[in-house]
DNA sequence: CTATGGCACGGATT
DNA sequence: AATCCGTGCCATAG
């Protein structure tokens, strides 16, 4: 019952084909783009065609017709959600998220044009002698694209021939300069930089420091009691400091989404700040279709040069061969892209019906649901779900952007109850009154079970829970990721 | 004695 | 096959 809109699955025909799928199916959005980029690079059979514009809402149009968004075509009948995919210019700029809401003006560097390090450059020019100038201009565009600095700074003055020192000042500067951070070595060091400077302008928590000094590794874990026992203070103290830096600060200074509550984990380098998929509403009406959209990382579409396809028919002999070559592996990967598109957007369709109570309303309305259940529905095996889910973001109509897998948090939906439960208390409840209280609700949880829920969540045991305030537990409008579950 | 956290085991999930 | 998660048992703190 819910494919009647899409075509039915694709299945791949070879096993080249098959691999290629499987890879680009776990490839974020970002990844892809790199990948595509590479590509374009080196197979001339390969060409990226612009994309129109809707002249109302500004989408960017996969195909001639109407806009799919605007002229509300078919398949809105019955409120099911509509899919169409649409390429955005995610990563063809450094602003990145170009999307409707949180963009306020500021601090999305409005000169689209510069690129990061004449961005800057133009900062910092005035207070550097004239001989340095060089020299930022070099420390800037080795910069990789989080803003971070990979190359030693030994390297850097062995390679220019001066000082670790000079070079040294002139980091400095540079992180101090608009993506406060930029030029750091590490997320660790952005982020002290950050809040140095925050300090010069208003109150920041003085463990503050010391949490991103020493217990970074807990900060992008969530763990929350670790950290509080590394800083001496409460657990519920701990996690205020950790929301205050996931706040206000960011560990990957060049990147869009500046103040997302979401950490990425530290090995991943891919792009967690933006989404691979957009979730939205057709309107705002109570019961508008939900509109699930993959990101395509280009600003247009991707197809075999139709010239170079004719092309090869009259290659010189010595060529034919690697043309030919090109020219399947072109098609190759846009059949690919195809499938893996394909696939992301039945398994989103799919989730959208089941969880459109969760993405409108919040954490306490997500249906549990597996993987595994998914790949039957879809007719996919289950490694395939678990590739298209794994290491992808999702934004939702709200704007946060999440983590695709806490689709599949088995008890997120009670622990936002046992939240509910202790903000509504009137006097601190014992783990096993909660149980029961779950228990009457519908919930059948062992005691030890809401121990466990109320440790990651951060909240205190009962005896150590004061009644009078009930800010143990404030409301994220999202939780960030689902942290992994470490005591 | 009660409420909790730690450890560890088994079943489910990936 | 590797991991994650819920739970039971036990030691410990209050």
């Amino acid at each position: 019952m819910l494919n009647q809109i899409q075509a039915p699955a694709l299945r791949p025909q070879t096993t080249a084909h098959l691999a290629q799928t499987m890879t680009l199916l776990s490839l974020t959005a970002f990844e892809l783009y790199q990948k595509i980029e590479t590509e374009l690079a080196t197979n001339p059979a390969l060409e990226l065609i612009e994309e129109r514009f809707c002249p109302s809402c500004q989408r960017r149009l996969a195909s001639s017709g109407p806009c799919p968004v605007c002229s509300q075509p078919r398949g809105l009948l019955n409120s099911e959600p509509i899919v169409f995919v649409s390429p955005r210019e995610y990563f063809s700029n450094y602003s990145g998220n170009g999307l409707d809401q949180t963009d306020q003006g500021e601090d999305d560097y409005t000169a689209k044009e510069d690129d990061l390090p004449t961005y800057v450059l133009r900062q910092i020019a005035p207070e550097l002698e004239q001989e340095d100038h060089l020299l930022a201009v070099h420390i800037l565009t080795s910069l990789n694209e989080d803003g971070l600095l990979e190359v030693p700074i030994l390297e850097i003055a062995r390679f220019l021939h001066i000082s670790i020192s000079r070079v040294e000042d002139v980091i400095c500067k540079i992180q101090r300069a608009d993506p406060v951070g930029v030029g750091s070595q590490t997320p660790q060091e952005a982020l002290l930089v950050q809040l140095e400077v925050l300090s010069e302008s208003e109150h920041v928590p003085h463990l503050a420091f010391k949490a991103i000094e020493q217990g970074m590794d807990l900060l992008y874990r969530h763990q929350y009691n670790e950290l509080a026992r590394l800083l001496g203070v409460s657990p519920r103290k701990a996690k205020e400091i950790a929301q205050f830096i996931g706040n206000n600060l960011n560990p990957y200074p060049a990147r869009a989404h500046w103040g997302d509550v979401y950490q990425p984990t530290p090995s991943e380098t891919g792009a967690y700040f933006h989404p691979d998929v957009i979730i939205s509403r057709l309107n705002n009406l109570e019961d508008s279709p939900l509109v699930v959209e993959v990101i395509s990382p280009l600003a247009g579409k991707l197809r075999i040069n139709p010239l170079f396809r004719e092309a090869v028919h009259e290659a010189p002999t010595e060529k034919t061969e690697q043309w030919q070559e090109h020219l399947e592996r072109a098609s190759l990967l846009v059949k690919c892209l195809q499938q893996r598109n394909h696939t992301i957007v039945r398994l989103m369709q799919r989730i959208a019906q089941l969880q459109r109570n969760f993405i409108l309303m919040g954490d306490s309305r997500l249906e549990p649901s597996t993987r595994a259940s998914l790949a039957v529905e879809l007719d996919v095996h289950e490694s395939t779900i678990s590739r298209a889910v794994s290491n992808k973001t999702v934004q939702l109509p709200n704007g946060r952007i999440i983590p695709m897998a806490k689709f599949f948090d088995r008890s997120l939906h009670i622990r936002t109850e046992v939240l509910q439960i202790i903000a509504h208390e009137t006097r601190p409840l014992t783990d096993t009154e909660i149980a029961k209280m779950l228990k009457v609700k519908g919930f059948k949880v062992a005691r030890r079970t809401v121990a466990k829920y109320r440790s990651i969540e951060g909240i205190m045991p009962a005896h150590l829970r004061s009644k009078s305030n009930g800010n143990h537990v404030y409301k994220h409008p999202i939780r960030g990721g689902t942290p992994p579950h470490q005591p």
